[in-house]
DNA sequence: CGGTCGTATTAAAACGTTTCAAAAGGAGCG
DNA sequence: CGCTCCTTTTGAAACGTTTTAATACGACCG
């Protein structure tokens, strides 16, 4: 029999008093079960059932000095990049019995603070982070008073944290060497802001490729944004389709899929055509790409293997006082689709 | 000077240690800083600067009783219908200066159960959820336990809670009247499983239009899928592609954009036109319907506006002596696109 | 029947805050 | 100089759990 509207408050006592035992008692039924006649185990079970007794969970972890808990802590929860990485983490934490906690910046270093103070105060157990901003004494302060943390999606060497990330110079020397080998000679790299370091990762890999073939530096033009959404990607587009002909690129390669989705639709609602007029190349491969008014070429990224190798290097450092710190890098993939196949 | 590796030991009362106060003057400084003196709450500062305090959440919130946080299960985090709901929660709780934890049940109910045990545990302010199952007796209990909590994107009357919804029957109306007005007389509603109220309710309301427009009950076909993504679309799409072309129903309404995007690519990939072979309208309209390969129409909701009221009910209920449940319900609204204009 | 041993239960301490009543300083005033 | 009245600071209690050492209780054995 549950009680109407007893709001959250029995306590250990209480059931210990319902129970008629002591309330270290009740804490063995929950803790040690084994170690309680099963008698007495059932009256206690009963007694919680009946007061509606919930675990506090904040005595809990006061006493016993640590949480249950991990935190993502995602750079923009509205790009699926992020939480497909997410559910990487999701299923490794599942595997290991703790609660994971999803927090949004939306790329804002304000939020990403204000969360990240919650999440220490908290205690959990460890941060994963896409950061604003790596290179944030923040992450060090974290860092070094205690709480295991790991940077997702970007590499940061000599840190007091692990890191993991794919190697964005590879996958933009992958983008740009395609297009390359697809013929092309004027081609913008559509991305920003610079402050990003993905952005830059990406941006110098395809100067690479550009320069190991031996083209002309000004013929890959840097067509920057401000953010790396759709919005972004069209503006990008406004202004590549006010570049005569002539001298026009003709082909883009775009530092996200998002982008590259923006870009693809300004692009085609002025008349151009993609692949034919304009090829693009995206980064990330979400799932999204497949289905695109043109198939996306994109550069496919291990998302899930990316979240669960950090959540398993931030649960080591949790659990195993012989962790060492490292830093895991991934290897990208280009997918080649009609975007750029004409 | 910050201590290395001072791994997150150091207590009010060792601030209070190094500053020479008492105990209850660091918590003063902590919480009413204007009731102690400038001279003093510098030094106190300073201490907990050198020592690198950080508060600890757990005994704070078992003192208040209370937390500052909120917390969201959502459906599924890959479908950017819920990440724009989160959007919205999250705006609202900023606003009010509460944390917001985003969990993921991934359609799961037992996942969804875990998530549920720790946030009742952990005593959050307040639940939203879009539940696995919105019947579920243990949303009662929880509520009647005390905690606030809102249904996200499901009305469920005569319960102990608020819930927040958009009205799917309509929504299902407004898609097939559009397709009847554009010719249509052999349709197929895809969708499934046909426990999630959202699917029956736009499966009704599509059965409501039929009607209403006098057409044989047999020419609205169901073509039940297992789950909302664009895999079961493209199964979908499979027997879609199987019935000859004689009895194939020309238009699909699919129960969200992520079917109708697996439909349109296995469509095309055999070869069906899009729209002339086969029309096809989503739901949901979110961001990339626009950007698909044939851009798609859709049934749009306030996703941003949902997560907004459904915080702001949450937050009154929990500071608000004199809240009453209710259930908000908004309009959804057609989004003509190319995928059903021949 | 006394002693020993093993199991089941209990009582008390501890975790780190917040809060509240009480004490300590000072200032102002007669 | 003594008194009152503020303001600032202090000390102790309380929040709900877990844990540990101690106790109670039988059972078994000699």
């Amino acid at each position: 029999m549950v009680s109407a509207r007893q709001p959250l408050s029995a306590s250990v006592k209480d059931v210990a008093a319902a129970a008629g035992v002591s309330l270290g008692t009740v804490s063995n039924v929950l803790n040690r079960p084994d170690r309680v006649t099963a008698a007495t185990r059932e009256r206690v079970e009963r007694a919680m059932a009946d007061l509606g007794f919930v675990r506090n969970e904040s005595a809990r972890s006061l006493r016993a000095g640590r949480t249950r808990t991990l935190a993502y802590v995602m750079l923009d929860a509205s790009n699926p990049f992020f939480t497909d990485v997410a559910q990487g983490i999701e299923r490794a934490a599942e595997g290991a019995e703790m609660s994971l906690f999803l927090c949004n910046s939306d790329g804002r270093a304000t939020r990403e603070a204000t969360h990240l103070e919650h999440l220490e105060q908290q205690r959990v157990q460890g941060i994963l982070i896409t950061p604003v901003e790596p290179d944030s004494s923040l992450l060090d302060a974290i860092a070094r008073r205690g709480t295991p943390l790991v940077v997702v999606d970007r590499i940061r060497k000599g840190g007091e944290f692990c890191s993991v990330a794919v190697d964005d110079v590879l996958g933009g020397r992958l983008a740009v060497e395609h297009l390359i080998d697809r013929g092309h000679r004027r081609v913008a790299f559509v991305g920003g802001p610079l402050s990003i370091g993905q952005v830059t990762d990406r941006y110098e890999g395809a100067r690479q490729a550009w320069a190991a073939a031996g083209l002309p530096e000004e013929d890959l033009t840097l067509l920057a944004v401000d953010s790396l959404t759709a919005a972004s990607g069209r503006s990008a587009g406004e202004r590549l389709a006010g570049i005569p002909s002539g001298r026009r690129p003709t082909a883009a390669f775009c530092a996200n899929d998002l982008v590259a989705f923006g870009l693809l639709q300004q692009a085609t609602s002025v008349g151009l055509r993609v692949p034919d007029q304009l090829s693009i190349v995206g980064y990330d491969d979400i799932d999204f790409a497949a289905a695109a008014a043109v198939p996306l070429t994109s550069v496919r990224q291990p998302r899930q293997e990316l979240g669960r190798a950090a959540a398993e290097l931030v649960l080591d450092e949790a659990g195993n006082p012989a962790h060492r710190h490292q830093q895991v890098m991934f290897t990208p993939e280009l997918v080649a689709r009609a975007s750029t196949l004409g």
